[in-house]
DNA sequence: CCGCTCATGTAACAGGTTACATGATTTA
DNA sequence: TAAATCATGTAACCTGTTACATGAGCGG
């Protein structure tokens, strides 16, 4: 169950809603975990029922109230346990992967149309990360930020979501290159 | 309903049995994808119902017979339809990347055993995939390989295994680095 | 007036994990 | 003689996804 452990360590940068944490955990802007708004709705049901977040009701005018939530005390000795338990090696799952394993038995133009596409979704997350990670040292230099700033963990989270999406990209592109340049050698015989 | 493809697409590469298969998809040998036994059990007797896949019963002496299955017309056809669809982006969900996500405020000695402990595990993937690699190409060059080898699926996956757990290791030490030189600065104060 | 954003959910289902079971043979 | 390997599963459970529901305000 770490769903739960993923909202806590989001709850440490503030007060949030469900609404905003939805939006935060639905693109992977939160890059560290991803989530559907329903989930976070019945996880943040299940931390306050257990103690672990409190969240306090908020009046809007114009709009429906909204509840912000916090981790507690008892969340954070919970994030802790969480921490010093050992987790187990996460794995790429991942149906692109599967078609490129096909590669050789089925239709080329397919694999080709769905890798371009997936270099560009990489392309965009990119972007999105990169301004984020821009967002959190301000003026200063990365090293510098590293060095002193009082809150890296998303930092650091951040920096590990670029190099994936960065190798997520240039692998699809020197694969559509294998493919086609196969595709060109194999037209010649 | 995706393994039933990773499993299609597995045995692309010939005859194998259940057994053989867990093994593949269980270290992630078969770093397209990953899975347990049972599943894997479970997932064949539906692709043999639905005549995806055919298996034959080989007899052994000194040990229990096995089933070995291929691929069938039907299974071809079927990654065929499944590699024309569209598929949803991957995104990274991992316990450790919480657990970084929340490095300022738990204990940074539990974190970094499990940066430590996660580094090695990622270089022992790669080696393990290196020497897939160099299985598949031979006494080819990967250019050469990978413009005349006959079969390519494979070490096109396995190449984004690679990166993906260099990517892994790298990020991993440089956070340990971090997060030891923040302990020294801090100590200083 | 249509669609989008804010805000929060329920219900049914698909997929994956954990725990457990069985039984023979080879290796340390 | 204990442990590991070969070989195949069942059952209960947890987690995540899909589909659907509700309702107010705001912008074009």
């Amino acid at each position: 169950m770490a769903l739960r452990h993923a909202v806590l360590a989001a709850l440490l940068d503030g007060e949030f809603s469900g609404y905003q944490l939805a939006k935060a955990f639905d693109v992977g802007v939160a890059n560290f975990w991803y989530a559907r708004p329903q989930q976070l709705y019945a996880e943040l049901t299940r931390l306050e029922r257990d103690g672990l977040v409190a969240g306090r009701e908020v009046p809007q005018d114009g709009r429906p109230n909204k509840r912000l939530f916090h981790v507690t005390e008892a969340g954070l000795a919970e994030l802790e346990a969480f921490t010093a338990a050992s987790a187990k090696p996460a794995f790429v799952r991942d149906d692109l992967l599967v078609k490129v394993q096909a590669a050789d038995r089925v239709d080329v133009d397919d694999l080709v149309a769905q890798l371009s596409e997936r270099a560009r979704i990489a392309q965009a997350k990119i972007d999105l990360f990169e301004n984020l990670l821009h967002r959190l040292r301000g003026e200063r230099t990365e090293t510098e930020f590293l060095r002193h700033g009082d809150r890296v963990g998303p930092y650091l989270t951040c920096l590990r979501g670029v190099a994936f999406e960065r190798e997520n990209r240039d692998w699809c592109t020197r694969t559509i290159a294998v493919l086609e340049e196969r595709r060109q050698v194999h037209a010649r015989h």
